[in-house]
DNA sequence: GTGAAAGCGCTAACAG
DNA sequence: CTGTTAGCGCTTTCAC
């Protein structure tokens, strides 16, 4: 059995609480009786039982993060800037993945709050209204990111994906594309990002004088781009497309897979460019142009808001959008 | 302020006791003070307290899981693994990131201690006696999973990496290789996987009557084969190799990249194979063709293990070996 | 500067 | 079946 404070306390001959003043160099204590504790505690090897601590403080320094894929490369990345940022804080997190459940994130939800984790971080691409309801509820202070639906009642962190998507257009445009096919994901089109960046999308091209061409499809995985190939191929020819907006860039390696598959050459034949900039897309070949997601500070600041909601700082916007940015690389010319 | 225990009692008109007894169905209750308590439950959202509940019980159902780098995708796949089955066992883990630092791991390893987590993986890349020195002192059960250095004094899950290397190296010659370079990393190279893998390299080509070619690079990752790319084409040119067997994937894509760049085609022109099955190596053009490390099933059969020692079952072997498999896709013909 | 004592929320004997 | 009680290991008044 590992040691307590009693038995410290015993061997360096002083009360408990001086015990717990010298760990915690909460109060004054005389340096002598300082000395036989910190000896007594290095003899024993006595650790604190964090548990015991936070029964009485009330504090856990645990923080929940409900993930819906640790697996996914992005996730990942906001995971790294939560737990690096967290542990700068004192913070340890306990990592639930859901698998893109929504009756799993609940039960997290409820599991983290038995477990007494002061916050939650929700990681997630499903809509899942009654887990926000839940969280509220229960008044754990939490961030919402979703990479996909667009957040309103809660507070989350992101990045203007209007903007975002302007930004791509305009540079299409300075590579003389015209004609550019946009792929978007059908799936609750109306409340998710897609909404922003087909607005954007359509806006720019249109001032052009460009008719818009937008393919709707079902998925967004690597699968669902190489799927949508032939209907891609198609479109291209009746529309004389120069250049193809992925909504997201898994669809737009998908699609390169597709095009190398049958021998059209990116970009010499056909651009490309895709949207998030996941890991991969700086791997692939081409390297994917696309518009990056600073997944790691958006985890980063996540944690940051949380932790101030925890301490009641001020509450800054519900909101928080981080700069964007254009990586401009092979696959497109 | 959350409700607790006593707030059920009084307002159900029983002891704690019972109320703790409902809740955990230890003891039989009649059926009136049980629909009294559930009530009570019920209109307080009354959610037992974990903290406390660890403190009595000294079960904190917490495994730390220590890392190198979520980032990596076979790192995460593990931890899938882990969390996974954890969780049908009703443990929580809490993740840790060392980003490779040795004395990062031996922090974790002494704070996981004190939140009295009940066992640890490590999911390391590094060689790092002190933090298994640290953890045995502490009398932790704990599972260490190592991707690069061979594992003896510690209990670990892995697969056979000599019988893998003749597998490959079987594969290679049922394709009619003969003249196959073999990449290694040359740090540590004594005490990792690499020292097997060699020795099944030499011993199947030398029964060819072939003399080995291994080439020694500094790293494993993709950088580090891409950089090995103009070496590599000294060799192949030299030695007249027809296939190349990298002892990682990355080294593989790395140099695939090379070879892309200066317009040498994999597999037309040169066989490449890799070692690991990491996702990208699906992903990638051409697919890679590799052997497989269940890294899912790692982290499952893992975290079985540790549980099993939790209960005092009896100790399985030390080391689990889990079964290989190889893998054929694009990049060797 | 120090110790005694109360109590965090819960489980687990122990009596009844 | 049920309530009383004694802790789990620690922090934090409150006196001295």
């Amino acid at each position: 059995m590992a040691s307590t404070i009693k038995d410290v306390a015993k061997m360096a001959k002083v009360s408990i609480s001086t015990v717990s003043r010298v760990i915690n160099d909460s109060k004054p204590v005389s340096p002598e009786a300082k000395r036989r504790v910190l000896k007594a505690i290095e003899e024993l090897e006595y650790r604190p039982n964090e548990i015991a601590r936070s029964l009485v403080t009330k504090k856990s320094n645990l923080i929940g993060v409900i993930v819906g894929d640790i697996g996914n490369s992005y996730v990942a990345q906001i995971v790294r800037g939560i737990e690096e940022i967290g542990r700068m804080y004192d913070y340890d997190i306990v990592l639930c993945s859901s698998y893109g459940s929504a009756e799993t994130e609940i039960k997290f939800v409820q599991l983290l709050r038995r477990k007494q984790t002061e916050g939650i971080i929700l990681v997630s691409e499903i809509d899942n209204k009654e887990v926000v309801n839940q969280i509220t509820e229960f008044k754990l202070p939490f961030v919402y990111l979703n990479k996909y639906y667009t957040i309103d009642k809660s507070p989350t962190v992101t990045i203007d994906n209007y903007e975002a998507a302007e930004v791509m257009m305009n540079y299409l445009y300075s590579k003389d594309h015209r004609k550019i096919l946009y792929i978007t994901q059908k799936k609750d089109k109306e409340i998710t990002i897609e909404s922003l960046k087909i607005k954007a999308y359509e806006k720019n091209i249109k001032s052009w004088g460009v008719e818009p061409n937008i393919l709707n499809i079902d998925g967004r995985s690597i699968d669902d781009g190489y799927d949508s190939g032939r209907m891609v191929e198609r479109i291209i020819k009746e529309k004389g497309i120069t250049a193809i907006f992925c909504c997201q860039d898994e669809i737009a390696i998908g699609l390169i897979n597709y095009f190398y598959d049958k021998g059209i050459k990116v970009p010499e034949d056909m651009s490309v460019v895709g949207y998030g900039d996941i890991s991969l897309a700086s791997i692939y070949r081409p390297t994917i142009t696309t518009i990056r997601e600073p997944y790691y500070d958006l985890g980063a600041v996540a944690i940051r808001s949380l932790l101030k909601k925890l301490n009641n700082e001020e509450e800054g916007e519900q909101t928080i959008n981080l700069p964007i940015q254009l990586l401009e690389r092979e696959s497109c010319k």
